[in-house]
DNA sequence: TCCCTTACTACGTCCCGCGTAGCATCGCAG
DNA sequence: CTGCGATGCTACGCGGGACGTAGTAAGGGA
């Protein structure tokens, strides 16, 4: 398995960590800048630090050498493989929904 | 707001309980079912009949006359407005997320 | 020197997810 | 008519992620 479902049972903070990453390295403050632009909601700092946490002991993600007191963050392998997994879970997912919504 | 995240943080069970119900009235059980087909993964009672209360108290679902010891519920057009809301979300941020990932 | 911004750590509460157990009803086989 | 599996739901408790708040610290501009 090793899909996102094990970093917890919730992981939506996670998984915009993830896809914040997809675009390049970052740190933490620029994540939390991004996923605020993306989702319309700004992490804070317990819930993006958190999730940072556990998605660097899971292996999805890894940190890289501290600059000027940041620490950057970027995608692995096995990071970005999951990510690729979950999101196509989700589009098709909502495929099914839309579809259902339609019909009836 | 009155978004499906209202529902608590977590609501990737109410999203599958209302996708489910998007093809029609159905009872609990019948919705482990459907769920169990739709995602691989058959909730529990605790999971399941926890999230029917939550969206009933939101009025996002709404229960029909009980039959036979079974209790049906329904999408209400609250429920119907906000699953659409919800699912466009998810398949932009599922289009967003790949997109990302397949330039880098 | 003051203060705003950046960047992160620490901490505690809330409540959702989920499993387990229990209970009742129905249909069917023997 | 009796045992038994499947159906359908309620009750209950634990674990842990989500999230807010506060605190720390460095840098830059006025």
């Amino acid at each position: 398995m090793a899909g996102l479902a094990d970093l917890g049972r919730f992981s939506e903070p996670a998984l915009h960590i993830l896809i914040s990453l997809a675009s390049g390295p970052r740190h933490g403050y620029a994540m939390q800048d991004d996923i605020g632009e993306l989702t319309g909601a700004r992490p804070g700092p317990g819930t993006l630090y958190g999730a940072i946490r556990r998605l660097e002991e899971h292996a999805y993600i890894e940190a890289l050498p501290e600059q000027d007191r940041r620490k950057p963050y970027r995608l692995t392998d096995t990071g970005r493989a999951a990510l690729g997994a979950e999101l196509q879970r989700m589009r098709s997912l909502a495929a099914t929904g839309l579809r259902r919504l339609a019909v009836a």
